[in-house]
RNA sequence: GCGUCGGUGACGGAGUGGUCAAUCGUACCAGACUGUAAAUCUGGCGCCCAUUGGGCUACGCAGGUUCGAAUCCUGCCCGACGCA
């Protein structure tokens, strides 16, 4: 039952017809978030997510996710800006990229400028001139990259590993650089070595202050090559830290809970229903992928059924254009990922023959567009020759055109399997 | 013309008798990157074979000293600066 409506049968009897008691009304709103977790529904939340179509082929959906600074077509990519910046970019020019909301870091912003400058200038949007959707990430990711991640060397998906069953995580280990507790995370950082302490109730507080559309539980993001053990040890806590950030948020911004549970079925399958009890707006799928994209197909196959349907399901950190399809056939609505921003710092354009390095001297020679059949405007104004000189002149400006070009064919990458959503083959 | 200092791999620049095919940086080549410690990181970079390894040619040029020279000596060539 939603908030709303429960607070109308106390104040207006009678399926509203009865007397209303508007004093009563207020009173019980204002004190909304002391309501028990479980009747606190994401109705509360300013976003609204209606599925417009289901796949009868699969687990995809198409949909709409309302939020106060705008809709977002679903399935989409949420292109990652940490540090209130698509980096290399303008937020105007971002939004030419198709982009239909970003993703902005918690940890990050803490430790600069801090959440009370973004505050000051009016929440996220405002400070960085994007007045379309966000969310914020809550640091749960910044447990595992600046922890295990750092001192294994190792990504989510875990792809090879010499020695790993040496190498194995086992209950009660530490990383090396930061502390988890019951009560948070003590980070370090790698930068200065300023000392942090991040907990589900700090990182909501934070991510108020910040103000997007969408926040995030606080959660640990598992390594992978961590044992059964370790996962479920690591998933109390989560779970735990869940029901605290539901208690500690004050704000209408929608908050995401966050499923755990590493590669383990059982845990997966826990996790997601414990999570869904708790009445979030909507969902995150986090943690370490598996060892392969069939993996992380199961890892999702094991998750979804256990979600509402109704509410919006959010990939954490994937998104290469051959995942696309796949994770949006398992149901995914939403899902972020560094890559089109990440490689094109690096030199890298995706276009529809593959991967093609700026950084190799043979572009110099190339009049051709990045990708002929691409039609940002990079590709329809500059050519090969002068991406290339740039990227190997170290200048900027390479980055920034090839940011641009990504953005674009990414987000027209998942356009077009909206497109075969809607005509019914996929 | 005299004097001083100097000439090292694509470039900058260490090394000043053996452990030197020569530290390091840049450039170049290759690879990695999935809720961004990331305009980053890793590897290669005289030539020829090789799996560890081996052979050859190299520190301006030509000689010399020495068991051994990028390193010491002599001459020459070139450069910078100073004095004429």
């Amino acid at each position: 039952m939603h908030t709303e409506n429960i607070i109308s049968c106390i104040c207006r009897p009678g399926g509203g017809r009865g007397p209303r008691f508007p004093k009563l009304e207020k009173e019980i709103l204002k004190h909304r978030s002391c309501l028990p977790v479980g009747l606190r529904r994401g109705d509360d939340a300013m976003i609204q997510f209606t599925i417009t179509k289901n796949s009868k082929k699969s687990r995809a959906r198409l949909g709409v996710l309302k939020t106060p600074h705008g809709e977002v077509l679903t399935p989409s990519l949420v292109p990652v800006a940490t540090l209130a910046t698509v980096k290399s970019m303008r937020s105007d020019e971002v939004a030419k990229t198709k982009t239909q909301i970003l993703i902005s870091n918690t940890y990050h912003l803490h430790l600069a400028p801090g959440e009370k400058v973004v505050k000051n200038a009016g929440g996220l949007q405002k400070f960085m001139n994007w007045p379309h959707p966000m969310m914020t990430d809550s640091g749960g990711f910044q447990v595992f990259s600046l922890g295990f991640g750092r001192d294994l060397g190792v990504g989510k998906i875990l792809k090879f590993f010499p020695g790993k069953i040496d190498r194995a995580i086992e209950k009660g280990a530490q990383p090396k650089f930061l502390k988890i507790t019951r009560e948070g995370v003590r980070f370090r950082s790698p930068l200065d070595g300023k000392e942090l302490f991040l907990g589900p109730k700090e990182s909501i507080a934070i991510q108020e202050k910040l103000g997007a559309d969408i926040i995030f539980a606080f959660d640990e993001c598992t390594p992978p090559l961590v044992t059964h053990e370790y996962a479920k040890k690591s998933l109390t806590l989560t779970h735990d830290w869940a029901k605290q950030c539901l208690e500690a948020k004050k704000s209408k911004q929608a908050l995401f809970g966050i499923v755990q549970g590493s590669h383990f079925e059982d845990l997966r399958k826990e996790s997601a229903s414990f999570i869904n009890s708790l009445g979030f707006d909507g969902f995150g799928i986090g943690g370490d992928l598996g060892d392969s994209k069939v993996m992380t197909q199961h890892i999702l196959d094991w998750t979804m059924p256990h979600l509402d349907p109704k509410k919006p399901r959010h990939l954490l950190g994937i998104g290469h254009l051959e995942d696309m399809e796949p994770i949006i056939k398992c149901g995914v609505d939403t899902f972020d990922c560094t890559v089109p921003t990440h490689y094109a710092r690096r030199g890298v354009a995706f276009t529809n023959r593959g991967k093609l390095d700026f950084r190799k001297a043979q572009l110099l020679k190339d009049r051709k567009p990045i990708d002929a059949e691409c039609e940002c405007l990079v590709c329809r104004e500059y050519q090969r020759d002068y991406i290339a000189h740039l990227v190997r002149a170290n200048e900027i400006t390479g980055g920034a055109l090839l940011t641009f070009h990504n953005l674009f064919f990414f987000n027209t990458y998942v356009e077009k399997i909206r497109e075969k959503i809607e005509r019914g083959i996929l």
